[in-house]
DNA sequence: ATCCAGGCCTGTG
DNA sequence: CACAGGCATGGA
């Protein structure tokens, strides 16, 4: 990545910085905790921090933090490190994924925090985007810690210890998750348990990690490679959908199908890339409705 | 009213 | 192994 990066009080900014677009990280599905401003900046709460972030011209300002914070985690949580340039260049030279990527250009894929994204993402399972952004706020507010860096009050998300003490009754009522409420507990228990540490799935493979993630109630194989793509950097995770369904089928297959021959079929065309076509082309037909 | 939403689980053939 | 049907909830 080239870009300056300018240290000022509560302050971080990116100077000239590419392959950035606000919108396109915190709309594009991948997360579910961003939250639009009146100034069109987007406020997150992300490992126990409270964060920003601005567009101004070619700029980046992230507020509400510093450089020791930027360093330890949000450079890794904006998967600063990686060069989108390539990766565009690459799947670019599929005629589909280039219209995918003019659209959505400014795309980042997010290294979030694994717990939050196991739940989240069995949160998801046969629900709609809007309410599951709900439900987690929810759970947040009743089972996170209070974050108060100035004069609103944030929650983190909970932990898995917190989650495990739930009652399964009290998240269908309070946060509207119906019968996802025995999932997350029992899922929130193994973790705190130990029985499975997640952890360990860094230094594991798509398919390694797939297989243990399934272990969990609640994770399948879309919620799994969900959860190995925006918390584990399994680049090669290419989870199927409606959305990708409905996209790979109009364009690719021309055929009514199913999510297994069109998970395999995104493996062999975009292979190690697949996580990044996903995103791409995910937010390509949600937004415009492709094949709907 | 019926259908559907970033699917998964369970029971059947 | 493939395939239904059910599942909480609420907006279209």
């Amino acid at each position: 990545m080239k870009y300056n990066i300018i240290e000022e009080k509560g302050k971080i900014i990116l100077k000239d910085i590419k392959n950035f677009e606000p919108k396109h990280i915190f709309e594009c599905g991948q997360a579910f905790r961003w939250k639009v401003e009146e100034d069109k900046s987007y406020t997150t709460v992300a490992y126990g921090k409270v964060l920003n972030v601005k567009k101004e011209n070619d700029d980046i300002i992230l507020s509400n933090t510093n450089i020791e914070d930027f360093n330890n985690i949000w450079y890794n949580y904006f998967d600063l490190d990686r060069d989108y340039d390539e990766i565009k260049k690459e799947l670019s030279k599929d005629p589909i994924l280039d219209e995918a990527i003019k659209f959505g250009e400014g795309i980042r894929i997010l290294n979030q925090e694994p717990f939050e994204m196991v739940i989240s993402f069995i949160t998801s399972a046969n629900n709609q985007i809007p309410r599951i952004k709900r439900s987690i706020e929810l759970m947040s507010k009743h089972y996170g810690e209070k974050i108060v860096p100035g004069e609103q009050e944030y929650y983190s998300f909970p932990t898995a210890e917190n989650l495990s003490n739930a009652k399964p009754e009290d998240l269908k009522e309070i946060c509207k998750v119906g019968f996802r409420g025995e999932r997350i507990v029992q899922t929130a228990r193994i973790i705190a348990n130990g029985e499975l540490d997640l952890n360990s799935i860094y230094n594991l493979t798509r398919d390694e990690g797939k297989e243990l993630l399934m272990t969990l109630p609640g994770v399948g194989p879309k919620v799994s490679d969900c959860i190995l793509l925006f918390a584990f950097n399994k680049d090669d995770a290419f989870p199927v959908d409606v959305w990708v369904k409905r996209v790979m089928e109009h364009f690719y297959l021309k055929e009514d199908t199913n999510v297994k021959l069109i998970g395999t079929h995104g493996a062999r065309i975009f292979g190690n890339l697949a996580g990044f076509a996903q995103q791409y082309l995910f937010y390509y037909a949600r937004e415009l409705g492709i094949g709907k």
